[in-house]
DNA sequence: GTTAGCACTCAACAACATAGAGTGCTAACA
DNA sequence: TGTTAGCACTCTATGTTGTTGAGTGCTAAC
């Protein structure tokens, strides 16, 4: 049995009014919606057969029907009408997420934070994985006689220090030499593969001469390199669950912040979506903690490349029309915003 | 009426035991649990005494009894006994807490992870107050043709970067000249003084001989220490609430979490609180949102300055005397790491 | 001052009744 | 053959009532 016409517009009708009212709709109700001049009746048999074919389910017997996971898919890949964000909306969002001095983690936590604000949703976001980031710099500063800042810069403009603390006084003409060799050795080489142990190996034997400066460098050059290859997770919108009729319950909030706030699963979660704006509904998602809930994701590119997340998460039961609009156009944004230099900009 | 050796006794036993509990006391299990040969009568016309002076209430006529906000604050002040941390608890928190690479905001950060651990509650820290730090070390690096990385170093070792776009081109002799000078003119100067508009209007006109460069930067310059003024909010443990009875109710944990997460509030009223071991209980709390909790806080040092805040945040029945004591020790803890520099710390 | 005894109070729980929304089925209709 | 009216049935939500048990407060006796 395929889907008729009218079937498909009730089933619409059921996503739409459920979408916004969170309550199961009774054929009755429906009827008078509709407007089509069908009867209650009528109504019941297609909502029979629609859930015979799996699109809705009962809570019980004499409650109304509900989308299942199957209907709110063919809902997002074929029924809903794309919503267009206004141009005044979109001007808002565009000036809230670009401030000219911020650094690219301080724009990501604060795209979330918009994010969560205009979908009343969870939102995350994810900054760039830099494994393909390669180095471009790198500098050791003399502060005082022992203490020295260790500075690295990748091309993508990503910047780290590490201040350390010598056991032994140095050499500031050593120190200077040092980050010469350091750079000339590692730029141009993504962080991944310095991180594999045969180029240090082979540099640790080079330097030698260097003495005892460069084994006192070397486990805080390689720390740095690895703390710069971890995806920062920024939420927000946490409470926004708890006007959510689906969460108002403790245990079901409780369940829903627990796996929010599993930082590092999270993060993989995110990190292995595909790229591209990605909807998951329900059981669809692998994760047996999430298959009560749509994530949808879209990627922003950093130069260039996809490489950054940013996302909602709620209900199954979420407005993915708008929210997908939403979203697209954030990361659209963000990825021109970080394709563009500030230079390039400000000639613009 | 002065509180007698038995009411005191009477009063600690109910504190001690809803802190466990968080059920009210009746004057039966009271009478058992004492051990002091006097029944239940006897204690019924104490806890009806000190229900009087306002130490004790009841939630409705035939339950037991529940300490007041008052009879937890003396309890805190001269009823509890210490709690002395175990050694093996305390090395267990000392290894946790120091990762030698790490710098000062994730130490900060992990801090908080480590405390709400401990505690089962939530916790926070705040990072320290630049305010009276001085300034060491002004930095412009160059990186391509156009981009320059700003660098800020101050002397407890907070370092702050930003990439700046510049409009034009730039001398390489320009750039470094410019770092010596900023550094000439503003070291040793706390960040808040830089601030003022009177130093920076002079060194503008000091300097207009270098031409748009400074034009440049000095804006970026002033927003980044603007930046490194601001204090850093961590916090842990937010679902720990999700396992207290107090919040075994959706609508009390909204208001807790919401109240946390208004970080920009939630930092002032930390900010603002004395140094040292601070408790506030109930409505102690000047702010209305938190008039049924407790707040725990402690302040640790950066150089000798006390300047950070860490602490926890539950409900008016937490267990003061063991979490006072974890909190004491971590504070102590941060305040001597941070105190010596790595290098003393190896020569140990 | 302490205690036993007793009437009283109140929340929590369970058992039961009721209303209302909604379904499913059947039979009649176009 | 699709549509519809009608009706019995189902199930939740809500309200009512009764019961239990923990606990108090008071009184009178020790």
């Amino acid at each position: 049995m395929g889907l008729s016409e009218r079937k498909l517009k009730i089933l619409q009708a059921i996503i739409s009014d459920f979408i916004n009212s969170a309550e199961p709709i009774g054929s009755r109700t429906l009827s008078k919606k509709l407007e089509m001049g069908i009867s209650s009746a009528t109504i019941r048999n297609e909502m029979s057969d629609l859930e015979e074919m799996g699109y809705l389910t009962h809570p019980h017997t004499s409650a109304g029907r509900v989308p299942s996971d199957k209907a709110y898919r063919l809902y997002v890949n074929s029924l809903m009408e794309k919503y267009v964000l206004p141009d005044k909306e979109k001007q808002k969002i565009s000036d809230k997420l670009m401030s000219k001095f911020d650094e690219l983690d301080k724009v990501i936590a604060n795209a979330a934070g918009i994010l969560s604000e205009l979908t009343n949703l969870t939102s995350f976001a994810i900054t760039p994985r830099l494994n393909e980031n390669s180095l471009k710099y790198v500098n050791l500063l003399p502060v005082d006689d022992r203490t020295v800042i260790l500075m690295l810069v990748t091309e993508a403009g990503k910047i780290s220090n590490t201040t350390l603390n010598l056991k032994a006084p140095y050499a500031k003409d050593k120190l200077e030499f040092l980050s010469k060799v350091m750079t000339m050795n590692y730029k141009g080489k993504s962080l991944c593969n310095i991180l594999t142990l045969d180029i240090i190996k082979n540099f640790e034997t080079d330097i030698e001469a260097m003495g005892k400066l460069a084994e006192n460098i070397m486990p805080n050059f390689l720390h740095t390199l690895e703390n710069m290859l971890n995806v920062e997770l920024y939420m927000d919108g946490l409470t926004n669950i708890f006007s959510i009729p689906e969460y108002n319950d403790i245990g079901r909030a409780k369940l829903f912040l627990e796996m929010i706030n599993k930082k590092k699963e999270f993060t993989d979660i995110l990190i292995n979506r595909d790229s591209g704006v990605i909807i998951t509904i329900g059981n669809e998602n692998t994760d047996e903690v999430m298959r009560d809930c749509s994530l949808i994701t879209a990627t922003y590119c950093v130069d260039g490349k996809c490489v950054g997340k940013l996302g909602v998460i709620g209900p199954t039961r979420m407005n993915y029309g708008e929210v997908t609009s939403i979203i697209e156009y954030m990361t659209d944004n963000l990825s021109q915003s970080f394709r563009l230099t500030e230079g390039e900009k400000d000639e613009q």
